[in-house]
DNA sequence: GTCTATACAGTGATAGAC
DNA sequence: GTCTATCACTGTATAGAC
């Protein structure tokens, strides 16, 4: 694995101070170095003093600009979160019944998965770590973690769970929450990718190639979702 | 639960009596401290000094028994486990088709869960703590984690992995097992209860009840078990 | 405002005496 | 087997330099 440019040398670019993008402050730069560290020896293995010391900043820096490792964690993910809930919003845009495309509730699953795969994935946004990262948080019960959730992605699901109820009318509203809930479930364990069904399988199933799992994911949820309703109490 | 009465004769100490369930040995203190800790506080907010402390060993105690703190952990989730993989196996036992019941898939998919759900939140056995506890190690990635949940859910897991590729003899074997994968993300997802799905539904659905979670997660999953199997490639 | 050097209280782990 | 003392290390806080 080759490492990330952290510093963008000399482009034509006229505003060489303060790039929001890929700047070289040192706030920027730590983002950096903890994207890569994490990316590359998981999460807990690195501490601040790796990150610091990779990012060319003092110890101090990371609590002066993020209050805490906590902070941190928080600043990065919700970098990192920004582009999915885009791309989520964008494809939900593009949802339309159409002869010769799959039925809407097949489009609205793919729109909401999608982004979360394979933008998860790409190396500049910290790479398979990030995939982890979220479904770590997903498993955690303390508040930080659920703010940071809550403030990347709720809105974004918020608009899914209302299209998804406009798809199946038929269906009470809790109804759709929980098989939401559901299909959350699917998606984060099959991001956290904890090997549990490749061993029981030999291999012969592997979420990591989320391709595939997406391929096996839709249809398996659109089925769920059309089920009838559950006795409600 | 009775345990062998034999005691060997001529002993130089008088009647060891190492209860084995609730024993006062140090190796069971420590544990039903840990137990009784990580569900009141947490897990990562106990360290080792509040665990020897509430047992009344010596903090070094920890490490002659269990190696580390790791191993502890691993310890005490697999006391936890049993039960539940033992319940399992005997509510699968107890499957069959008959006039009157609910299909063998359903059936199925309740024995699995069902000890989960119930078994997981005993407060004997460390409460919501340890569905919180197992959740949190199924989205780790590490080494250790898999570990301890192979050993503890593996060899029940694939019985009724083999029992649902036989309710669904038209379903390839690899359909069936990305169908469990999912099926297990469901599952932990709802153990969970990280507070995704509160928030965003304003708290009008709860997988906090488990209840009635399982009476929404055994439909949804049966439809999605009996969809037609996804194209392989 | 930004950044540095340094100290601090906490952790888990361990060697060796008893 | 058990305990004391200590180790290396963590995240955090602060005082002060530029």
């Amino acid at each position: 694995m080759s490492r990330p440019q952290i510093v963008s040398a000399g482009e034509g670019r006229a505003a060489p101070e303060k790039d929001v993008e890929s700047g070289n402050s040192s706030r920027d730069r730590i983002l950096a170095a903890a994207a890569w560290l994490f990316a590359e020896r998981g999460l807990a293995a690195v501490g601040l003093r790796a990150i610091t010391a990779e990012a060319g900043v003092n110890l101090a820096a990371v609590n002066y600009h993020f209050g805490s490792k906590e902070g941190l964690l928080e600043a990065l993910f919700e970098r990192q979160a920004k582009p999915i809930a885009e791309a989520r919003l964008r494809l939900l845009g593009e949802c339309r019944e159409e002869p010769g495309r799959p039925p809407l509730l097949e489009q609205l699953l793919e729109a909401f998965l999608l982004p979360a795969f394979t933008l998860g994935v790409e190396p500049a946004l910290g790479g398979a770590a990030f995939v982890r990262l979220r479904a770590r948080l997903a498993a955690e019960t303390e508040e930080m973690a659920r703010r940071i959730l809550v403030r990347a992605f709720d809105d974004s699901s918020l608009r899914f769970l209302d299209a998804m109820a406009e798809v199946l009318p038929e269906l009470p509203r809790a109804e759709v929450e929980w098989r939401f809930h559901f299909l959350l479930g699917t998606m984060v364990y099959t991001m956290a990718n904890n090997g549990r069904i490749q061993a029981l399988t030999k291999g012969s199933c592997d979420p990591g190639d989320l391709e595939q799992a997406l391929r096996k994911l839709i249809p398996f949820l659109a089925a769920g979702f059309r089920s009838a309703p559950a006795p409600d109490a």
